[in-house]
DNA sequence: TATTGTTATACTCTATAACTATA
DNA sequence: TATAGTTATAGAGTATAACAATA
């Protein structure tokens, strides 16, 4: 666990010479978990993200207000906002990413290519496993 | 990489609920490394952790403090604080990963037992090569 | 009464710049 | 002149508490 702290700051730090002022990590991130889950509201993105829910408010003003997501009252429950992934926030993923690319590979130079893969796919089934479940999705947003 | 970040923050989640005010996560992966490379100076082990020598300083203080870690002038270069890892540390170190153990068998409750090993093996051969080299270690430091 | 999102605020963590001492 | 460590300070990141709207 101290380990993947420590990997994750020096991968913040490798970052810092790829991306400008943004996106951030924190909101490739938030991107990245909207691809994978689809539209939520905030409370389970804040669960998901484990971001107390007063930070999730200017998260998703800095994204929205570049059209990266979308939130939406659930007119199920109108004090939920359904927060999703616009095209354009998608487009701004895969972009992101082919930038990452470069730092990945310098952080990750000791592996090869079946390793990193390994790698990935172990990270990827941890934080699915890791994140809260979410319920209580209301139907016109099947994704959830 | 967002991943790693993703999962890196689950975990910082997850031990704020095993730790108390100290040890602090930085402070264990400092440790960690010390334990695992061996006495260096201060602005090695800045290197090593990405973090500002202005950081390091306050880090180390409040490990000093404890008695987790001792600074020594090299006196090959008066300039230099050597950082070693005291017994109490390495006992401090053994007894958090102990408490540790509990958050990290639900963070990675998805992995078998295998495929932990192979994660932290992966991880600390990542780790391991994106740290920078450290030179110049000095003749009565054969640790570093 | 409980929950969702929001605002305001304080606290922690980290980065920047200037200083001391050694080289 | 350059480097190691330190200090002081500012900024980013995050948590806590109180509030409005809705259930």
């Amino acid at each position: 666990m101290p380990l993947i702290d420590h990997l994750a700051r020096l991968g913040r730090r490798a970052l810092d010479t790829v991306l400008q002022d943004f996106p951030r990590p924190r909101h490739v991130v938030a991107l990245r978990l909207l691809h994978e889950r689809g539209p939520m509201p905030q409370h389970g993105l804040g669960a998901a993200l484990s971001l107390d829910p007063s930070n999730v408010v200017g998260l998703l003003n800095e994204l929205e207000e570049r059209g990266l997501v979308e939130r939406r009252r659930d007119p199920a429950d109108r004090r939920r906002h359904i927060v999703s992934l616009s095209a354009a926030g998608t487009a701004e993923l895969t972009q992101t990413y082919s930038r990452l690319g470069l730092a990945e590979d310098k952080l990750f130079s000791a592996l090869t290519a079946g390793e990193r893969a390994t790698l990935h796919q172990l990270l990827v089934r941890a934080v699915g496993a890791a994140i809260p479940p979410y319920e209580a999705c209301p139907s016109d947003f099947p994704a959830c």
